[in-house]
RNA sequence: UCCGGAAUAGCUCAGUCGGUAGAGCAGGCGACUGUUAAUCGCCGGGUCGUAGGUUCGAGUCCUACUUCCGGAGCCA
């Protein structure tokens, strides 16, 4: 008999079947054991009746232990109670591999136990869930670009030199030369949006600085498009449309995962085109009005972007930063030059910033001036600068970080559930 | 790097005024025909983070260190 999965029991009502997964929980009394079966697509109560498998059966159930591997067989049926739900009665059970002392029970626990034991960790609802919606927001990435004809052109990992120059990197031996884990791929694609018009890479991406709060990670997934010929008007619609489809395929495909995660779906059901616009200006004046010293040049910290994003009950656009705070590519606003044609979005509900993006400066003698300003190796860069000698051309892109869209779509506090085994400044392992 | 908090049973925690340690869960044994973190009874389980100090006596007070948590800076 083939195995079927729990996911698909609902199709198999009155059929014997073949299961195999791990004990979840099991519940017992005289002449009866309720085991919980869990397979990786769901749960399902197994009954092991005293008078239905003879007492050797039901005396070597009553021994499994949490997280012992299973194959059974038996017949399913809808529960006795429950509408809609189907429980099996076991009719055959092998024991294929024992679980002595599992660590991690149903009761509470605390995070760094259970970071301890992330590899199993994993195997609990929460954390299914969670990674069930992890993957749905990447399968939803992947659609959007791939619809729009984009093509995925990977950046790589090791790098020459440092993308901004602003942050720590992560340094590395490259064949007695130095090279660093890449923090963006954004130069690359770049060069990319020459060769194929609209590009975008997927990656991991590494930050070495010594930041321990809810929303950073040493290690975490980036998606950067990039396309030839978009300003920052068609920056902010895109980045705008790649949320809006994220979220619906979420909602429409993952709403159990968000029920068992208690996410309140109200605010995700919100997130529609149009997101709303707000000059950098326009927000220093919001935080002044709210009470927050804010003056023109300040950059925002988690603090002030949760009193703007509190004002909107959708993602917020806030777009044109002074340039003096920004990377060295960002294109300058010809309308007011101190400011630069980039754009944040922060998510509602005090999310923060989970992309930033901008259009890119392509003119050559401006791109140089700045890397000079920015006190960067020329050199390093030659390759990039090529790209505004041999037709140059105005571009665009943006950067959305996995870890903190899952993080709020999920409506958890911290990024480190995001990732299946989160790389964080005291944590390499497991 | 800075500011704050914490460390006691396998896990989560309580421990009063300084008088040598307690619960729930997990584990073991038993009871129970339908349970949903099942319930009920019994049992085993401790170098109180480490090193000093004060004291007749320290889980408790003091000092240093280590580790973790929350936040800041920095960032997606």
């Amino acid at each position: 008999m083939t195995p079927v999965t729990v996911a698909q029991l609902t199709q198999h009502v009155g059929q014997r079947v073949t299961l195999q997964g791990w004990l979840y929980n099991m519940r017992s009394s005289k002449k009866v054991h309720f085991l919980e079966l869990r397979d990786g697509s769901g749960t399902v109560q197994c009954i092991v009746g005293l008078e239905d498998v003879g007492p050797e059966l039901f005396e070597l159930a009553g021994t499994l232990t949490q997280e012992s591997s299973l194959e059974l067989v038996g017949e399913v049926k809808a529960h006795p109670k429950r509408a809609g739900v189907v429980e099996v009665a076991v009719s055959a059970l092998t024991l294929l591999g024992g679980s002595k002392d599992y660590p991690i029970s149903p009761k509470e626990h605390g995070t760094d136990f259970l970071m301890d034991h992330r590899h199993l960790w994993l195997r609990s609802s929460r954390q299914h869930a969670i990674l069930r919606v992890r993957h749905a927001i990447i399968q939803a990435v992947r659609a959007f670009f791939d619809q729009r004809d984009f093509t995925l052109i990977d950046a790589p990992i090791f790098t020459p030199s440092a993308c901004e120059g602003t942050s720590t990197l992560f340094e590395t031996d490259y064949h007695d030369d130095k090279a660093y884990l890449t923090q963006s791929g954004q130069l690359y694609m770049e060069a990319a949006a020459a060769a194929f018009g609209k590009a975008y890479c997927f990656g991991p991406t590494f930050r070495a600085e010594k930041s321990k709060t809810r929303r950073h990670l040493a290690e975490f997934w980036m998606v950067e498009p990039e396309v030839a010929f978009m300003d920052l008007e068609g920056d902010m619609q895109l980045a705008e449309a790649l949320l809006c489809h994220v979220v619906a395929h979420v909602l429409e495909t993952r709403r159990p995962e968000l029920e068992r995660l208690e996410r309140e779906l109200a605010p995700l059901e919100r997130v529609k085109a149009p997101f709303p616009r707000i000059s950098y200006r326009e927000a220093i004046e919001l935080l002044q009005r709210e009470g927050h010293p804010a003056s023109f040049g300040d950059d925002f910290g988690g603090d002030e972007e949760t009193v703007i994003s509190k004002h909107f009950d959708r993602p917020v656009i806030v777009h044109r930063y002074p340039a003096a705070m920004k990377a060295f590519y960002m294109k300058r606003d010809p309308a007011a030059p101190e400011l630069a044609l980039c754009m944040d979005v922060l998510g509602p509900e005090g999310y923060g910033e989970i992309i930033g993006g901008g259009q890119r400066e392509d003119a050559l003698d401006t791109l140089l001036a700045s890397i000079d300003h920015h006190q960067l190796p020329r050199e390093a860069f030659e390759w990039y600068l090529d790209l505004r000698r041999y037709g140059s051309f105005p571009h665009a892109g943006f950067g959305l970080g996995i870890e903190r869209t899952v993080s709020w779509i999920c409506g958890l506090s911290h990024v480190r559930e995001t990732i299946p085994f989160p790389r964080l400044l005291n944590r390499l392992s497991p």
